[in-house]
Parts: C-alpha cells; sequence; structure tokens
DNA sequence: AACGCCGCCAACCGCCTGCAA
DNA sequence: CTTGCAGGCGGTTGGCGGCGT
C-alpha cells in the first residue's frame, strides 16, 4: 500500500544551494536523468536534500533554458493581461513565457508589475455624450473588457478573425443610439491598447482557443464559443455590441 | 563607518490532485 | 474502494545587498 516516505527532513541540508551541489545535480541530470523520480534522485546523485528541493533547484535555476535576466516590457504585457484574465495560475501564465518559471513570474509580479499597476492612473472612464460617467466601470491599459461575453467568433480568411462581442455595464437604461456612438468611440481607443495585449497572450488564433476551455473549431474553420471567460467581472449586465479584428 | 530600511528573489511550506499499491 | 506518497502548484518567508541617513 503507498509509497516508501519521501526523505527524512530532519537529515537532509536545506538553505541556499552551493555551486559544488549545483554541479552534481547539474552532471547528474544531464547523465542520467531525472529517472522520473525526483525523490530517489538526491541519494542516487549523492546529494544530501530532498527530492523536493532537487526538483525546485533544477526547474527554477539549472534547466539549460531557462531565460535569465530582467523581463521585457513584451514580457510584462504578456503577464499582465494573463493575470488579468486568469489570476494568479503562475505556471499557466509561464508557460507563454520562454524560458521563465512560474517562481520568476510570480516574483516578477509581486515586487515589480503589482506596483507598476496599481500606480499606473491612465485608466479611461467612459463617458456617454452628455459626459454622464458610467460609473464604476473603467479600462485601463493592462486590463482587458470588463465583463463582456464573446458570441461569435468567426474566421473570416486564413488569417483574420472577426469577433462580436455582448458588452455589459452597469447603467439603468440602454443606450441610446447617441450614446451608443459614444461608447463606441471610446470603446474603440480602449481595444486598440488591449488588442495588442491579448495578441501578445495569444499570438494566433489557436493559442487562444487552446487556452479556452470550450473552444472548438468546426469543419469550416468557424471557432465556436463555449463558455468563454476573460475572467474580468467588473460591472452588470446590459446589451451592447461591438465588433472589431484581434489577429490580423 | 554604522545603522536601519526596503526591495529582490531563492527556497521553503503546505495544500491539492493523480495514481500506485 | 481506500490509503498514502509523489509531483505540482501558489503563497510565504528569510537572507542578502543596495541605498539613504
Amino acid at each position: 500500500m503507498g509509497r516508501s516516505p519521501c526523505c527524512d527532513k530532519t537529515k537532509v541540508k536545506r538553505g541556499p544551494w552551493s555551486p559544488e551541489e549545483d554541479t552534481i545535480l547539474r552532471n547528474h541530470i544531464q547523465n542520467h536523468g531525472t529517472g522520473g523520480n525526483w525523490i530517489a534522485l538526491p541519494h542516487k546523485a549523492g546529494l544530501k536534500r530532498c527530492g523536493k528541493s532537487c526538483r525546485l533547484r533544477w526547474l527554477n535555476y539549472l534547466r539549460p533554458d531557462i531565460k535569465l535576466g530582467g523581463f521585457t516590457e513584451e514580457e510584462d504585457d504578456i503577464i499582465s493581461s494573463l493575470f488579468v484574465n486568469i489570476g494568479s495560475r503562475w505556471s499557466v501564465i509561464a508557460s507563454h513565457l520562454q524560458g521563465r518559471t512560474d517562481n520568476d513570474v510570480k516574483n516578477h509580479w509581486n515586487t515589480k508589475l503589482k506596483k507598476k499597476l496599481s500606480t499606473s492612473h491612465n485608466s479611461t472612464t467612459i463617458k456617454t455624450n452628455n459626459e454622464t460617467s458610467i460609473s464604476p466601470i473603467q479600462f485601463t491599459s493592462s486590463t482587458f473588457l470588463p465583463k463582456q461575453e464573446v458570441d461569435r467568433y468567426q474566421i473570416t480568411n486564413n488569417s483574420v478573425l472577426e469577433y462580436s462581442m455582448k458588452m455589459n455595464y452597469q447603467q439603468e437604461s440602454t443606450i441610446s443610439n447617441s450614446n451608443s456612438n459614444s461608447f463606441n468611440s471610446n470603446m474603440s481607443s480602449s481595444l486598440q491598447e488591449n488588442q495588442g495585449l491579448l495578441h501578445n497572450a495569444f499570438p494566433t488564433r489557436n493559442d487562444y482557443a487552446s487556452w479556452c476551455d470550450n473552444g472548438v473549431m468546426d469543419l469550416d474553420g468557424d471557432l465556436l464559443a463555449g463558455d468563454f471567460d476573460f475572467g474580468q467581472v467588473i460591472g452588470e449586465v446590459s446589451n451592447f455590441n461591438y465588433s472589431s479584428q484581434l489577429w490580423l
């Protein structure tokens, strides 16, 4: 029943890894692989470390494809965009960044990006023609669209994806035509900012489709929306339709 | 020079899930 | 079906270095 215990934590070394330990672990994995068993690895390699610690050290620091150094603006955008939409699923976010680990991304978010976003005041409040703010919804350069439901995705040729969304926001009455035009104008600039971020996160329509839980491609190439959910829920539901192009 | 504060980040902790026994 | 370990993950911590006083 069950498996043998992981390790005796009172007998393993803890704390920072020495260069010698790094060398032993690196050489062992390069010569023998992980053997599919991290718990047994330290004993085989001659390390007085817990298997979990070895795994973490390899994945976060010693792997040959690890990308070291600061994050680029593009990477920041991807992280910010994905965080807004899927939350703190660091492993998922890291999978969109070549050579970055979940720990890297998490640390970067907690130490830099979180503050960067919270101090960013270049948000755009949607206003109607009579300059009445549609409170409390705000769009910032780092968020996608709030509370939105995707009605339809359609690929009109090999590279262009058109989508229409049912926009939802908090307002007592439905929008008049004139207000709708104003909203359309304001949304356009907001959408333009966010398209870039979304495009970074999902370079192709297939990237986005695979990310979406219920994304299904039919025989005609139409991407059928199931329970697509962009994540951010701020406003209440009303009626508005918006169309644009995402992947050009 | 000494001290304290603060930011960064490697590493640990604890929980959850999958799966072998 | 039950048990309990391995692996994976996100949250948190603690040590270190830089900077200001």
